[in-house]
RNA sequence: GGGCUCAUAGCUCAGCUGGUAGAGCACACCGCUGAUAACGGUGAGGUCGAUGGUUCAAGUCCAUCUGGGCCCA
């Protein structure tokens, strides 16, 4: 077809290809700078700011992060239409014991001694590369998601700035003599060879079944009687050096063959399995205590050597926690091996053995088990024990046990040496908590939970891809802690021209050395890199050039918005940002904290590559659209698990994207037919239709709603009216309107320019209001709409100003008409629908009948579309039913129950017994009445009782509501031709469509049919066929024209139809 | 044991400051279609986890309990 010189819009398809579309407007965005357009634009405005939590990259971006970073995308777009001026800064976490994994993986190591070998230098490079990989994936993976970010200005956690910040910050916690070396029993990975903190340790439970094994400890000066102890570690026995009781439990001294065992009374059972015993007598676990046995390595040299040394014999010891649930409530206590155990020995000055190397390896003088490792000697222990004669029996035992988060291995527990930042000042980040404001708002109790209970932050860890712990200890036990690469320099006695030139890691940190204050010495860096939450908690300081240039700082922190997934972060990341900031401002980094749940699979499950339910995000992108993935991200309440998957994704396409896209197809391509031109000057408001006013305020609400949500990061509130504009615009405003849009071309048509000025206003609009949750499909209709006709429009949509509510078009009356109008379509159709009548079979009349003068009005005012969408003749009112209908009466809670209280339920009493007609009529007049029950009576108002009505059977009616709706279902001959011309119509129309014709495509049409009815109703509505579809010879067929005929059924007749296009 | 949180239709979830329960999907039936490989209508399906309390009125507020999740000990 050729186009006049006065179209302008671009032919749009009816379906929209999300990938082919998103992956153009990916390429022009970057070929016109849209993105850096955008920030000059809006450069020195007021600024809003976002701070990004650093994603860690380590791997390829799943659909998990896409969330997260779809709403911070969502906000950030927001606000720059808004003219907010932004930094945009991405985050990359880069260093930590993931990324080492990692690495190790790839290089084939198995150990920490494999690395060194292999060298650190090299090890450390890879470290870097492999960070330097995966951010860049990331990066292609969020533009991909539409993500608009200064990519190039990501920060690195592992950058020199960042390091020597966190530097800063030790050395503030040291000036307050917060920063201790401390000895403590640990959970430690022997694979990892490294401490695993209080926050990581949470990360990893698994439940395990092990082997449990029952012990008999002789007890000295009681010969053949033993205390039953009971373990789920055996390798952790030669570490024994007390046994724990409750004092408060009672114990009982049980009979079994010789022996006679010490044990919790309620798990006196667990005897039974090696045959019969007697119980001797009971007393209170306080009685057993300072009793002394036998341990069960005594044999051992080191324990012996040990124990000799501090003086100290295996004896029994009270502990509050030791119950009778499980074991034999007698604990063995070994204080190298356990947390508990430690605090405890260390409590009542307890020896300590300490079995275990970093690798898990028993050291030298545990005999047999020396070389061996603990996770693998269990049988071997319960053999040694067999022939010492301290046995007693085993049983699997299933129980929750902390692994490794990385690498999964069984942590072990050893006692070591690591670095802490005393946090006995958590009392001022608590208040700090209080200057931030929570989404949802019970964030600020989950982290002040954490707070009030958390240990010392231990900040080492034994490894070597990290945050270099910029802490100096001589061998006299000085240390100093230094406080960034200046002093750093100031204060290197030794080493500089190998460090000099390099990042502040090791190992060329390593070969520095200072001097040590006290003795004079040499003191070296302790050799442990730090935790990584502490590389990720001082972003808000070393991104943010709080060291170089102050008041850049102070216009950006504290940021308006954090945005992450909750679960952890208020152990992890949010307690090191509050932390870490109290300790260096004492504020808040950040003024909202907008939280969000986990992505799980479609029904609910955890995704996960091995179960083979995770979905990639390229894949997702690639096959559903960002944009889809995007509007199911913001629609999702944020508190909520999202179940994420296609089946929803085709549903919010199908649902959402499609039937806008088709209102935009439909718009655009009769624009074009009618040679719309949008510069055109506006028809008067006065002039518009009803319904072009009803669109146009509900466009004004849906505005209001998107700034209201957004501009308190509620996307879900948005979406979800949204979601409705969009049904409402396309399933009443377009389909009321079509034939405005059909009308023959005509330059005095206001009516048509006012149809298409008003859609054309409600897409550009919209296109705006969602640009920030679905920017790809929004700019395509932006460019299409706008920008090819306008050149001076903004030349993206992203660079517009974001649309305000226009109070001038709010018109709350025409929403509650339309909403009437539209209840009462349902009602027909309904009754329709019940009485087994198409709609396309035309009915004579529909009587409305109401008391109400507004509802009569408004439906009068809207009685064309009543007629068309209803196919009904003619409406007629009145204002009640009385002629057709006996009542019946019920109370109105809601009205009543204000002003009556107790009366309530006398006056529903009252109202059965009343006289129903004489209520009604009162009531539809809207008058007062009273009715009485006993010798009490009450005055009613008509809106205090609900009338309901009973019908004669001649007419169809709906009026459980007002107003009351009575169809006239007579069907007369006339009517009934009718309803058969329209059923050709529609038949012809589908053929059209099942053959492939064009909209303008003209056809000749060929019938058959016997039915008298029908072939009347061909005759007189032979002109109506024609003009309905384009048809410009319609007959009867002639012989042999059959051939291709469909048969089809009109009310149960058959007829026989040929359709042929006669134009090319 | 303590803190937080959740419990609404078969599934996924809405229900703000109390007024007598809704949507989408799925299912069945019917209809509509010259924008819509769409849509509309109807039906079935709920003791709004349980029990008390406040109130004329509770899914909504309060208390207790049960069950799930997270966090802490």
């Amino acid at each position: 077809m050729k186009l006049g010189a006065v179209l302008m819009f671009e032919q749009v398809n009816s379906t929209c290809d999300h990938k082919e579309l998103e992956n153009r407007i990916l390429a022009w965005w970057g070929e016109n700078r849209a993105f850096e357009k955008l920030r000059a634009k809006n450069a020195g405005k007021e600024p809003w700011s976002f701070l990004d939590g650093p994603i860690t990259a380590n791997n390829p971006m799943g659909v998990h992060h896409a969330w997260g970073r779809t709403l911070k995308d969502c906000y950030q777009r927001y606000h720059a239409m808004l003219g907010h001026d932004q930094r945009y800064q991405n985050g990359f976490d880069c260093q930590g014991l993931w990324v080492e994994v990692e690495v190790e993986k790839q290089m084939g190591y198995e150990t920490k001694a494999d690395i060194e070998r292999a060298g650190l230098e090299k090890f450390i490079k890879h470290c870097k590369e492999r960070v330097e990989k995966y951010s860049k994936i990331q990066t292609e993976q969020s533009v991909r998601l539409g993500y608009w970010m200064d990519w190039e200005n990501s920060y690195y956690t592992m950058s020199d700035e960042n390091n020597y910040t966190i530097w800063a910050f030790l050395k503030k916690c040291h000036e307050r003599g917060l920063i201790y070396k401390g000895l403590d029993a640990m959970p430690w990975c022997p694979r990892c060879e490294t401490g695993i903190s209080e926050q990581e340790r949470r990360e990893g439970y698994k439940n395990v079944e092990d082997t449990a094994v029952f012990v008999r400890l002789p007890l000295k000066e009681r010969a053949g009687e033993y205390l039953l102890v009971w373990t789920t570690t055996p390798w952790t026995l030669a570490a024994n050096v007390a046994a724990a009781v409750n004092p408060e439990l009672t114990y009982v001294k049980a009979r079994q063959g010789e022996s006679v065992y010490y044990l919790a009374e309620n798990l006196v059972g667990i005897l039974k399995e090696k045959g019969e015993h007697t119980v001797e007598g009971k007393l209170p676990g306080k009685e057993l205590i300072g009793w002394r046995y036998n341990g069960p390595f005594d044999d051992l040299e080191i324990v012996q050597s040990t124990f000799a040394e501090a003086g100290y014999e295996h004896r029994v010891i009270e502990w509050a926690e030791v119950s009778d649930s499980d074991g034999t409530g007698i604990v063995h206590i070994a204080p190298g091996c356990g947390k508990e155990d430690f605090d405890l020995g260390k409590e009542l000055g307890l020896p300590i053995l300490m079995p275990i190397d970093e690798t898990g390896i028993y050291t030298g003088g545990y005999g047999f088990l020396t070389g061996q490792k603990a996770s693998q000697v269990a049988e071997g222990v319960i053999e040694d024990l067999r022939q010492k004669e301290v046995y007693y029996k085993k049983e699997r035992y299933a129980h929750d046990y902390p692994h490794c988060w990385r690498c999964h291995e069984p942590l072990l527990f050893r006692s070591v040496d690591e670095w802490y930042i005393d946090m006995s000042w958590r009392k001022e980040i608590m208040q700090v908590v209080e200057q931030i404001k929570w989404i949802p708002s019970w964030g600020r109790e989950q982290e002040l939970n954490w707070l009030e209970n958390m240990h010392d932050w231990m900040i080492s860890k034994k490894r070597f891809w990290g945050l270099a712990l910029p802490i100096f200890e001589c061998e006299c036990g000085w240390f100093d802690v230094i406080g960034g690469r200046e002093e750093l320099e100031k204060r290197t006695v030794e080493g500089w021209e190998k460090f000099e030139g390099q990042s502040p890691h090791r190992p060329w940190v390593d070969a520095l050395r200072i001097k040590c204050e006290k003795c004079g010495g040499l003191a070296k860096r302790i050799p442990d890199v730090g935790n990584p939450w502490l590389d990720a908690g001082i972003v808000p300081y070393s991104t943010v050039k709080y060291n170089t240039d102050r008041e850049y700082w102070e216009k950006w922190i504290p940021a308006d918005l954090v945005l992450e997934c909750f679960p952890g972060q208020f152990r992890n990341w949010f307690y090191a940002l509050l932390a870490m900031s109290t300790m260096m401002e004492n504020k808040a980094p950040f003024k909202t904290l907008l939280g969000h749940a986990l992505v799980r699979d479609e029904h609910g499950k955890e995704m996960h590559k091995s179960t083979g339910n995770a979905i990639w995000f390229e894949e997702a992108a690639d096959r559903m659209g960002a944009d889809v993935m995007r509007w199911i991200y913001c629609g999702h309440n944020p508190t909520n698990n999202l179940n994420f998957g296609y089946t929803v994704g085709e549903q919010v396409q199908r649902r959402v994207f499609s039937t806008w896209w088709n209102v935009y197809s439909f718009f655009v391509n009769y624009a074009r037919l009618d040679g719309f031109d949008p510069k055109r000057e506006a028809v008067a408001y006065e002039d518009l239709q009803d319904i072009d006013r009803w669109i146009l305020s509900k466009l004004q609400v849906l505005a209001k709603v998107a700034n209201e949500s957004l501009g308190s990061y509620d996307t879900n509130a948005f979406i979800q009216q949204a979601d409705d504009f969009v049904e409402r615009l396309s399933n009443w405003y377009v389909r009321r309107n079509r034939r405005r849009y059909w009308r023959p071309k005509s330059d005095s048509d206001t009516d048509k320019l006012a149809a298409y000025q008003t859609l054309y206003r409600v897409l550009v609009d919209l296109a705006k209001l969602l640009a920030p949750v679905c920017p790809f499909v929004t700019e395509e209709m932006y460019q299409n709409l706008v920008r090819s006709h306008d050149g001076e429009a903004a030349e993206s949509v992203h660079h517009c100003d974001y649309p305000q509510c226009e109070e001038e078009l709010l018109n709350e009356k025409l929403a509650w008409e339309m909403d009437l109008v539209a209840d009462t379509v349902s009602r027909v159709l309904s009754i329709r629908e019940t009485r087994q009548i198409r709609v396309r079979q035309p009915l004579s009349r529909l009587i409305i009948a109401s008391g109400d003068e507004a509802t009569r009005e408004a439906l009068g005012r809207f009685e064309a579309h009543l007629l068309d969408e209803l196919n009904i003749k003619k409406l007629e009112f009145a204002g009640n039913l009385d002629t057709y209908v006996s009542y019946s009466l019920k109370p109105n809670h809601k009205a009543m129950g204000p002003k009556f209280g107790k009366d309530m339920k006398l006056i529903a009493g009252a109202l059965e017994e009343a006289d129903a007609s004489e209520v009604a009529k009162a009531v539809s007049a809207g008058q007062e009445f009273s009715v009485g029950a006993g010798d009490k009576t009450w005055e009613l108002a008509a809106e205090d009782v609900v009338v309901e009505t009973d019908f004669a059977e001649t007419l169809a009616v709906s009026e459980a509501v007002e107003p009351a709706l009575v169809l006239d279902i007579e069907l007369t001959e006339e009517l009934q031709r009718e309803g058969f011309a329209r059923d050709v119509v529609r038949h012809i129309q589908q053929i059209r469509k099942d053959i492939g014709l064009e909209i303008q495509n003209h056809i000749a049409v060929r019938f058959k049919a016997e039915a008298d009815g029908l072939r009347a109703a061909l005759e007189e509505y032979h002109d109506y066929i024609k003009s309905e579809t384009l048809c410009d010879d319609l007959g009867p067929a002639a012989d042999g024209e059959l051939e291709a005929a469909k048969e089809i059924k009109i009310a149960g007749e058959l007829m026989q139809l040929v359709v042929r296009k006669t134009d090319f």
